[in-house]
DNA sequence: GAATAACCTGACACAAGTGTCAATAAAAAT
DNA sequence: ATTTTTATTGACACTTGTGTCAGGTTATTC
């Protein structure tokens, strides 16, 4: 299996359909966060949704299709979030992040199976690494170095900068129960990660000299 | 199961015993990276250590004492890299953030591993989350704080800081697919470490208001 | 309201993994 | 050199999971 390809298996009429694999990918998807795709199994699948195994195979070949579907979801939400060149750094960053500590917030779900997917080797991520994601990077790449260019920043490699952002804000969903534990809550509320937005949007911004 | 406790299950001359468990922690910890704790198998590891499955179950009850084994070693490095109160905290900063960047370098693996365990809720380690990792996360705030109250340093919630520094650093284990996908590169050279180590010095450093 | 297509599901035949045990071999101790 | 302890391994009985299929039920279409 490899991304980037159709994610319905059959044309139809679709209703019954349509309601029925969702009902099957939001289960799949809690099963796959708390087993991970090997540890993952049809049988819990279909457990969840409260319907019998075989209907799952109605709709789905196989766990791989199951995946594949939600991959390809996670994946078309994961950079949509845009860094454009019209507008000045201190605030396409300031969005970006913001943006990303809210997407943390929102789809923590989506960010741990995506961060699973790399942390067991991104097997089925290769084809997407090579396209969509390279022109996106190059896209981003670009963009700060003329930021640097005209004295907007100070010379920090694009990428590095990237990373930093992308782990500083990724973490939240990532590692909650650490994060949870050391703030001594069960849950980050609202405000909590507004202010980690504004934290973090501090520090790198004035760690890249950049001024607002 | 729970964390803490010891990793022999049975007192012994130990030699041969010692050599073998070697193997198969090493087998394991592979097995277990590839396909996530309920992903990997016994008869995975056996097949991977080049020995019959019968003779993993000599050694290990289970594929839960194999994992705590690996789990208990990674504990023990994780928060071994210290942050003292008697240094300037440009110093004591900066010596972290490249420990934890060579952290990600030389153990990739133990850097996996503790992530899954959070991205799949972490619920091996909570004892660990409530007692040493507490207390270690108590000290350091209190001397950030103290760094802020002496003007040492912007007013930044040092838990955020942490979280950046932890983020930011695991990244390079973590999302290592991407990490390279993004640079064009198979594999980061040291140079890259050390580049990556020294960049996010200046950017966190200068970002919390801290002069060399 | 018949006919056709879509949907549902128990049952079957396999495949993969687990844990234990008894018989045997290799090491260590005396 | 013999005994005792530790280590090795094939085999067995069992559990969990997979994918398919045939016969039935429900929706849709005409």
């Amino acid at each position: 299996m490899t991304i980037i390809k159709s994610n319905e298996q059959k044309s139809s009429t679709g209703r019954v359909r349509k309601k029925n694999q969702s009902i099957i990918l939001k289960a799949a998807e809690q099963d796959f966060l708390d087993h991970g795709f090997k540890g993952a199994s049809i049988k819990g699948i279909a457990e969840r949704a409260g319907i019998p195994r075989a209907n799952v195979h109605y709709y789905y070949k196989n766990k791989e299709a199951i995946y594949s579907d939600i991959l390809l979801e996670i994946l078309s939400l994961w950079d949509s979030s845009i860094i454009t060149s019209d507008e000045e750094p201190a605030k396409v960053l300031g969005d970006y992040i913001h943006a990303k500590v809210m997407y943390s917030k929102t789809n923590p779900e989506a960010s741990r199976i995506f961060a699973g997917e790399f942390i067991h080797g991104a097997p089925r991520l290769q084809a997407y690494l090579e396209t969509s994601f390279k022109t996106w990077i190059d896209e981003v790449k670009a963009t700060i170095k003329g930021w640097i260019k005209q004295g907007k920043m100070d010379d920090v490699d694009p990428l590095y900068l990237l990373f930093t952002i992308w782990g500083a804000t990724q973490h939240y969903a990532d590692f909650a129960p650490q994060v949870t534990a050391a703030m001594g809550k069960n849950k980050l509320s609202n405000d909590d990660f507004e202010q980690v937005a504004k934290t973090l949007t501090q520090i790198i911004l004035k760690g890249c000299g950049i001024s607002k």
